[in-house]
RNA sequence: GCGAGUAUGGCGAAAUCGGCAGACGCAAGGGACUUAAAAUCCCUCGGGAGCGAUCCCAUAUCGGUUCAAGUCCGAUUACUCGCACCA
């Protein structure tokens, strides 16, 4: 078959009948297909796209054919660094640069064969869309959830833009792998952590890979101790809170550390101690821009020269601050248990501070730091105490004398959403010199971003220098006031999309919440891995958010979710242009057509695995594709009865057999993203028509029958190719074989009259036999010792078990 | 260091709730058709022993539970991913 005419031929007549378009009358039926939309790249699509998109629109065809009314939509993440990067590299601008390569994408994920529902697309970069993410950023800060604060950002130098923890890899950038340093800088951010203990309740409710779920329970870090209250001894009697996990331990306190950055440092360093905090303070703000890295790394720290009462037991211990306590984490300072706590152990050693065992192990050796949990001693009325309970029993009395009490804290952080850079949705806040920060009105969005911008990085906003863009009237005085220069970051675009994509052509609204409240959640969401902390974290936070404004009523966004697995380069490490190991669709495409190429990916590899690339079987793949044409040829030129009667005999039977066991395991294969295993059963299928072919005497109605259902099968799999042998088996009246029911198995004809048992003796198998359907375990087991095969080896034995499993084996335990 | 995952022929991979390991395919070898090639069709194909029917070994390694283990349990090794001074 000439695929690519075929599939030119059929991408047309979809194109022109406006199947893939999803009607809102069929909400009830709706199943939404979604696939993680792409960045408008400069090359076309790659193998990844490739290897996320056809499989998964295979799945979404799949659905249509059982009967669902599919939604799956293609848009574009067009916001970004990599275009503006491009743009300083070459001039070239990011917009310009940006409407071109989406133009190209569409083009080639038209040609992939795609169903995807074009009418509903959506660009992020576009002022239709990026309004409402605008929108989403104002109801934010109407409801508290925006909030501008100075902090310490993680600053790439070299993209000289504010990152966001996320997009910190082991402290390197993650776009341009540069060190990351650290600045203190007014940034908004949103309060994701208010949400911290739902993110990670939700998860146990949702169908997604239990590594995702894991990554993310990790991410938001929850950990349940104690707040104590540490008072300095000084005139002031300064409260110094620490967060512990090991309150039980509380006795044991050597020290208190605060981080580098607490607020007290400077106020309880003492005079002679001043010179070498201050001096402290100045190098870890410095350390912490090389390497944080490295956890092996010594630790260091001064004393401040005040010292702080144990509310416990009144002990007067020193006040020191070292930097591998993190301002960031907790209360920024921690109580130093020097035998029970790694760290502080190390600490002690290397400044030669006491060390207080407080707890003992239950039986053996105490071998300190010992971090178990243990029996306390040294501690008081609390001694003998085990574990949790004496963490109860002390969090109890601190809360008793009011120097404490039980606390929860979170790893996860507000997420910072400000960049200094071009190519995003502008922040819609204006400063007013007496207003103060003003939220730009509903009905003057979109803040639009202005074109004529020089996006040269200066390490300012490039927003900042654009005059026309900047001066404008605070809306709340209208005296002269300036806009935000920084744009949001891409992925606050990113973290809303699936809820535009049912009504992207609103105008008054970001969406209908009747339409959103049918059509969400997805059902099926599909894409990479990486994103687990991310876009997947932030777009759960969103929906949770909006949910809490009223404006949708979903707790989920996403209520299934499969990662493709990865396409390694032959070489078996990742593609990279620098290695020289990357493998181009097009060529294939090319070659096979693209029905052929997406086959091929969905055999070749176990889809949520994935592994490197060998294109040994595409060829084969191919051939079967022919083997299947040539016999649909064949059937379909065939009289109905061939001359004869040949009806109902055992060859029929095993032909039906096959077409039904076709039918239950490529379906259940195709629900489970197991589409490696449904081709293989779909060859099966093919095989076993031909055979049934080589006999002399054919049932040509029932051969027809056959085809027709193989056809179906694998029409999601290979859209084109089958719309063409469809109407090579006569439907020319049907439109398309994706308007046709999907083929239903028939239980029954999977019984077979006997089936073939593998008969063991003392587990060990000795013969083969075919056993007859419904006969009892009595009969099962009479009718195995009766065989020829095993009667002579139960010779003077006697049979103390049988063991029947039902359709599949006889094990008789002699002795 | 912590957490999660993976490990099966020459290769890509299958294997329901613990029930015939290697489905399906690639590569390889042999054969048919052909003047020849391509295409197509048929056969063999985890390892070892044997003329043979058969027998033994085999799912990273070691041990356990079971009539029965790729699958469950414990330990070990290797690789991949994530987190990484989180108190």
């Amino acid at each position: 078959m000439d695929m690519k005419s075929v599939e030119k031929k059929w991408q047309e007549k979809w194109e022109q009948a406006g199947m893939h378009r999803f009607d809102r009358k069929d909400l009830d039926k709706k199943f939404y297909v979604l696939e993680m939309f792409s960045y408008p790249s400069a090359a076309k699509l790659h193998l990844g796209h490739w290897y996320n998109y056809a499989p998964a629109d295979s799945y979404a065809r799949f659905k249509r054919m059982q009967g669902y009314a599919v939604f799956q939509p293609m848009g574009f993440d067009a916001f970004g660094l990599p275009a503006e990067n491009y743009a300083i590299k070459t001039g070239v601008h990011p917009k310009d640069s940006t409407e071109q390569n989406i133009a190209n994408m569409e083009q080639t994920l038209r040609e992939m064969g795609a169903s995807f529902d074009w009418s509903a697309e959506v660009k992020t970069c576009d002022p239709s869309y990026y309004k409402w993410t605008q929108w989403m950023f104002l109801q934010l800060y109407k409801h508290n959830l925006a909030y501008r604060k100075e902090a310490l950002v993680n600053w790439c130098p070299s993209c000289e833009t504010v990152l966001a923890n996320e997009q910190v890899v082991n402290g390197l950038c993650e776009r341009c792998k540069s060190p990351v340093s650290r600045r203190n800088m007014t940034q908004w951010f949103f309060r994701i952590t208010d949400y911290a203990e739902e993110l990670l309740k939700g998860l146990d409710k949702i169908d997604w890979p239990e590594k995702t779920k894991q990554m993310q329970r990790n991410w938001i870090g929850k950990s349940t101790g104690c707040e104590i209250i540490f008072n300095a001894d000084n005139a002031d009697k300064d409260e110094i809170r620490v967060f512990t996990t090991r309150c039980d331990t509380v006795f044991g306190v050597n020290y208190v550390v605060l981080a580098p950055e607490h607020p007290l440092l400077r106020k309880l360093t003492t005079e002679e101690n001043r010179e070498a905090v201050e001096a402290y303070i100045e190098y870890a703000a410095k350390a912490n821009d090389i390497d944080r890295l490295s956890t092996s790394r010594e630790k260091t720290g001064v004393f401040t020269g005040s010292y702080a009462i144990n509310p416990v037991n009144g002990k007067r211990i020193p006040v020191y601050t070292a930097d591998y306590v993190l301002y960031s984490y907790g209360t920024g300072a921690v109580m130093a248990v020097s035998a029970h706590d790694e760290r502080d152990f190390e600490f002690a050693k290397k400044y030669n501070l006491p060390v207080t065992q407080v707890i003992k192990a239950k039986k053996g050796e105490t071998v300190l730091p010992y971090t178990e949990n243990g029996v306390l001693i040294n501690s008081g009325k609390f001694d003998g105490l085990y574990g949790e309970e004496a963490r109860e029993a002390i969090a109890a009395y601190l809360t008793e004398i009011g120097k404490g009490s039980k606390k929860i804290n979170y790893r996860l952080r507000d997420w910072s959403v400000s960049r200094q850079r071009y190519w995003g949705a502008p922040i819609p806040v204006i400063y007013c010199p007496d207003c103060g920060a003003v939220p730009v009105p509903e009905e003057d969005l979109p803040v639009e971003l202005p074109y004529d911008v020089e996006f040269r990085p200066t390490g300012k906003s490039p927003l900042a220098s654009h005059e026309g863009f900047m001066n404008c009237k605070c809306p709340r005085c209208g005296k002269a006031a300036r806009r935000d220069p920084d744009t949001l970051d891409t992925f606050v675009c990113s973290s809303w999309y699936y809820l535009r994509y049912p009504d992207a052509h609103n105008e008054k609204a970001p969406f209908d919440g009747k339409i959103i409240d049918k059509m969400l959640p997805v059902d099926t969401y599909v894409g990479g891995a990486e994103h687990a902390c991310m876009h997947l974290l932030y777009a759960r936070f969103l929906t949770k958010a909006l949910r809490d404004m009223g404006y949708i009523h979903f707790d989920e966004p996403f209520k299934r979710l499969v990662h493709q697995g990865v396409i390694l380069g032959p070489d078996g490490s990742r593609m990279s242009k620098t290695k020289g190991n990357v493998i181009s669709p097009d060529d294939y495409v090319k070659e096979y057509g693209a029905d052929t190429f997406r086959l091929y990916l969905m055999f070749a590899f176990s889809y949520t695995e994935g592994g490197p690339w060998s294109d040994d079987g595409i060829k084969s793949i191919s051939k079967f594709m022919d083997r299947i044409e040539r016999i649909v040829e064949k059937i379909a030129a065939m009289p109905e009865t061939n001359g004869t009667d040949a009806k109902n005999g055992s060859d029929e039977k095993e032909l039906e057999y096959a077409r039904h066991y076709a039918i239950k395991q490529v379906t259940k294969d195709f629900e489970g993203f197991s589409f490696n295993t449904a081709v293989a059963r779909l060859m099966e299928l093919t095989n076993a028509l031909y055979k049934y072919d080589g006999q002399a005497e054919k049932d040509g109605a029932l051969m027809k029958i056959v085809a027709d259902d193989l056809v179906k099968l694998l029409a999601p799999a290979a859209p084109a190719f089958c719309e063409e042998l469809w109407q090579k088996l006569g439907h020319t009246d049907d439109y398309s074989i994706f308007q046709t029911a999907y083929p239903v198995c028939d239980e029954k004809k999977l019984v077979r009259d006997e089936t073939e048992y593998a008969v063991q003796i003392n587990s060990r198998i000795k013969c083969k036999m075919m056993i007859a359907q419904g006969l009892s375990q009595d009969e099962i087991r009479a009718a195995v010792c009766e065989n020829e095969e095993i009667k002579p080896l139960l010779e003077g034995k006697t049979v103390k078990k049988c063991i029947v499993v039902p359709g599949r084996l006889v094990n008789l335990i002699v002795g």
